[in-house]
DNA sequence: GCGATTGTTCAAATTTGTTTGAACAATGCG
DNA sequence: CGCATTGTTCAAACAAATTTGAACAATCGC
């Protein structure tokens, strides 16, 4: 191993172009959903690469921390979009992404969008209290129709999710 | 007209319980949209109030700056999420919010949705490019595979999208 | 037109969220 | 075991995004 450089960017290998622009790709798309630039960075290497990457060879190419790797990768493994490589015959833990669209459509939803239609549920409910204790009867008409129509929202949206990832799934 | 207080939050008229958690609800809302907590604030009040509300109104019962509202008024009116209330007597535009699901998502999707996917078309055909660069035959191979993939995906979202739309939207 | 009121703009301040890096823990090999 | 390598954690540094506020523009009634 060879100690050249060290922490700063592109001691060896940059990215070539077409890492490059697949990196740029996907650190476009995960900005999209709110996610740091980080996952995106570590998902287009994986996604683009031949073979299954180590944590190091994210930090090398990529030139980020072992931390922001680790991190990385964490959440991508909790949303599905990397597994372990079997058969690494290394000691390290190699990594390749999952690339079916159903996957990763389903790991996002679980994780990113369902806990919050569930935390908007609670909400909604004590809302009805709330709107319930108005006094003024015109004015609590008015708050129950809003609410209602909140509680109708999520409730499509729980609805449609799983339509939505059947027909992504395809 | 009184001139208490000032700029500083919570001069006259705080938000009521209910104010407060509606507006709570939809500061969490956006916040999962990508879309800035000023956005959901402004929303949920209106959302929450029986008569449409002026700027001043935001800024006095929200306690954000005249900045705030004034940009997040915009960027709520090109979601099409709120519109200027017909016959305001005054001379100020009062806003009233956009309540059908479709309507939100609509604009949702044109505005933040729909111009990722066409960018997204962009870098992938540069991408196809960069990838039939490759030299060696199995590796073309595997970055076309790579490279349909991504194209398939952007297709497929573009399919779903008025699917999703019309799902949302009865 | 003039003055008062309403609304916009944008650079600076603030807040929020991400990344770093060094200390620490875990793992496997000899 | 003891050492070397790999991976994790988390407080501090940094970066990105939002909010503020004050100067400016637009509008309207008189």
């Amino acid at each position: 191993m060879d100690t050249t450089v060290g922490t700063e960017a592109c001691g060896s290998r940059q990215l070539n172009p077409l890492e490059r622009q697949v990196v740029d790709f996907f650190v476009d798309g995960v900005r999209v959903l709110g996610l740091p630039r980080s996952i995106g960075e570590i998902y287009g290497l994986l996604f683009i690469s031949p073979a299954p990457l180590a944590l190091d060879d994210l930090v090398l190419r990529l030139g980020i921390s072992k931390g922001s790797a680790s991190q990385g990768l964490r959440a991508l493994k909790g949303l599905g979009a990397v597994r372990e490589a079997p058969g690494g015959s290394d000691r390290r833990t190699y990594y390749e992404p999952a690339v079916e669209l159903k996957r990763l459509v389903g790991g996002f939803i679980r994780e990113q969008v369902r806990p919050h239609l569930e935390s908007g549920r609670e909400k909604i409910n004590r809302l009805a209290l709330a709107a319930g204790a108005e006094e003024d009867p015109a004015r609590r008409e008015f708050f129950r129709d809003r609410v209602d129509r909140l509680d109708h929202w999520i409730g499509r949206s729980g609805k449609v999710l799983p339509v939505l990832q059947k027909l992504l799934g395809q």
